[in-house]
DNA sequence: CCGTCAAGTCACCGACTGTTGACTTGGAGG
DNA sequence: CCTCCAAGTCAACAGTCGGTGACTTGACGG
């Protein structure tokens, strides 16, 4: 039950994309230094670089991942927020990769580009099966609070929403999310 | 009408945090240098440690404001939005500073604590006012909302909420502004 | 006209950053 | 056992950052 003192390629490369996820989720692109990656594996900040060229390069694949939208096509307006919940919990407290994107894109344009990217390719095809109109304005609206929310609760920790449970934050959007989706204006 | 070669002190300290406004809301905080924010006034970066200590202080300085929100005691649920979304077009249009503090609230723990702060000094007692129960989670959940807005419109400019009039988006968050404050759930 | 004091400049420091290239070491195959 | 190549280390570079302290310049009062 040794541990081996030599990891194969495979395995470090995977280890310091671990890492560097954790570091950007919680610290931000700017403040993570390559040295600090390194560190947290019990490797050479040389590696790093070996495995990812450049640091833009290792955020750009800790940042890529499957939001893992279901179909929302004929999901009845009432139930939109129980379908969509349990994906917002799981894809903002499972591995940092999505959170790391968040704080960044506040100071990077690049950042700021990949979330419109990953919003037009993953949330917009999602809401906009269910909205009954003006597509591009509804699921706007709408990943405009999951933004808010998310920013809220996991990066500024407002104690009121941390402490709220998931049902109770469910229950409360719920209205919202149909509301947007489906409310008024219809009209011009 | 020539150009004086020496300011006032004061008038040089204004011009200053005028830029780091500017650099601070646009840019965000690690990425602004101070020999940037002295470039800009046309000043040796020794002027800006002269005036604002450290870099951090200077930022401190740059993000503190005054939202002026009104007095919601007594303003009708449905015309919460006519009220608030005034005041958010002039905070998040005007002079960079609480772009600044977002920005910077998204990768630093100090700024992130100074925007709860002014949650819980300007935000919460205005918002607390207007809530028929649970002020905390009420005044928080209309707080994600606009907090993910200007996040949406102003940091990663979403073209659809770009491209949407104010008063077409105040009438599209005026009933989400009044099921935070007023809608159910009463019970627990 | 000149001394004085604030406004502003200059050169520089130490620390830290991303990145590089040459070197060393370990372990599997012949 | 020895060889060889990938896995990993080492020292260092060039650049930038925030911050410091001594110096210079300008305007104004006497």
């Amino acid at each position: 039950m040794t541990a081996p003192r030599r990891r194969s390629a495979p395995a470090t490369r995977a280890a310091i994309l671990d890492a560097a996820r954790e570091r950007f989720g919680t610290t931000g692109y700017d403040r993570v230094t390559m040295r600090q990656v390194a560190g947290d594996v019990g490797v050479d900040p040389a590696m790093v670089v070996r495995y990812f060229k450049t640091k833009e390069d290792l955020f750009t694949e800790a940042a890529r991942f499957d939001l893992g939208l279901p179909d929302l096509d004929g999901v009845h307006p009432e139930d939109l927020a129980a379908v969509l919940m349990p994906r917002f919990f799981a894809v903002w407290e499972g591995d940092a990769g999505f959170l790391s994107l968040l704080r960044a894109s506040a100071s990077s344009d690049a950042a700021g580009a990949k979330m419109l990217e990953l919003f037009a390719g993953q949330v917009y095809p999602a809401l906009a099966a269910a909205a009954v109109d003006r597509p591009a304005e509804r699921a706007s609206l709408l990943g405009s609070q999951i933004l808010g929310l998310a920013f809220a609760r996991y990066v500024l920790k407002v104690p009121p929403l941390v402490a709220m449970s998931r049902d109770d934050l469910s229950e409360w959007v719920a209205p919202v999310f149909r509301h947007y989706l489906t409310g008024p204006p219809t009209v011009c």
